[in-house]
DNA sequence: TGTACATCAGTGAACGCGCGTTCACTGATGTAC
DNA sequence: TGTACATCAGTGAACGCGCGTTCACTGATGTAC
């Protein structure tokens, strides 16, 4: 049966939603197509009227995670972005939350197509982080410099967490440990001013 | 043919000796149980005569893996720890390097056997890291969160510079950046007899 | 110390299975007239 | 606006392949006497 053409586009836009998720929960290697297609609710069969192969879909579905994490962090200030990013909350949603955080691992043994992205993806996360830490009263010249060192150790955070079992105390250790220091190293540069500072490059009108 | 008993146990250790460079180059799925015994010299065949499954395989060499590395780093100083973990040469050695930075992406999706594995190497090393920092002069009381600050960003750096591409500037950049922030950060506290002061728990007679 | 024999680490073919991918087919869509 | 037909997104069976695992077999080791 013949589709919609606004139809197919709606499909393949979920096709690469459903997978960005699913990777981002079980790994490039741990979503077959056929899982993936179910998940979409479509049949694995027609996977290849959309992309040339599983590799191509992933590069794109992490682009799209890396982009997607990005518009949403970009409108938060230093410390609720760092108070969200380094929670329980996120440790427990890996589906949701950050692609680079779930998928670095893996990103390390796949295709250099893969990993252009995700060094773009990188770039663009630390240039918002440098802008958000500027914001909040940074020294200029060393806001990149600490925005890597920032971004790392919350990353770094997240990833170790996530590495513990399920009920272990360490992993909640990890999170509390990094997110406290983080915050108390912002708060003597953060005024009011500097909490209502987003991180996106310049204001925005209209609605998200 | 049958062999020698000392042979057979020799033949062991090499298999999951040879597992836990394999898995930390390739990831746990990048390896076969054939791949595998070929490169310790044997046939696969063979690999159930030693172990029970290859889950069980991945959660020993883990282990030794782990204990491997934390035997290594627990005789240097912090300084000289931090310029080798957070570096170029570590960043491009998987298979000698840090099993915990090479696997805890893909151990958070692990059986809990590995997990619980990764969770007791992350005690032990932010233990190290603790006794180290508190070498370095750092407060006694805030050591233990220092401890975890700190090897949270070394791990998070070496992990996004292994994320990006072979010859990508970002990558040199993550590294120098952080273990230039840290170096510093631990320089005011760290004299002559702070730079003897090794890692480890207690001094040890004997050569290593 | 020799001899006979049970043991069992290692071999390599074979197993079922799930994977990524291909393909003949379907039938509503979209278009040419 | 209707009619005839080419298109092509989606279907589901089938492909070859590599995986983890099993198994009958080998033959030197290690042991019982």
């Amino acid at each position: 049966m013949k589709i919609t053409q606004a139809q197919s586009q709606e499909n393949r836009a979920r096709i690469v939603e459903t997978a960005s998720a699913l990777f981002r929960e079980r790994g490039f290697d741990g979503v077959s197509v056929a899982d993936l297609m179910a998940a979409a609710g479509l049949t694995h069969g027609g996977f290849y009227k959309h992309f040339g192969s599983k590799a191509d879909l992933m590069a794109e579905a992490t682009a799209q995670g890396l982009a997607g994490k990005m518009r949403e962090y970009e409108g938060m200030d230093m410390l609720g972005f760092v108070n969200r990013y380094v929670s329980r909350e996120h440790r427990d949603s890996r589906g949701d939350g950050c692609t680079m955080a779930a998928l670095c691992g893996d990103a390390a043994r796949q295709s250099p197509a893969v990993q252009a992205t995700f060094a773009s993806g990188i770039a663009s996360m630390l240039a918002a982080v440098e802008r958000g830490a500027m914001a909040a009263g940074a020294d200029r010249r060393a806001a990149r410099a600490q925005a890597i060192s920032l971004f790392c150790q919350m990353l770094g955070a997240l990833v170790l967490s996530r590495a513990c079992p399920d009920d272990s105390p360490l992993s909640d250790e990890i999170l509390d440990a990094c997110r406290s220091r983080i915050v108390a190293a912002l708060a003597p540069t953060v005024g009011v001013k500097a909490r209502t500072a987003p991180l996106r490059r310049r204001s925005r009108r209209g609605v998200e």
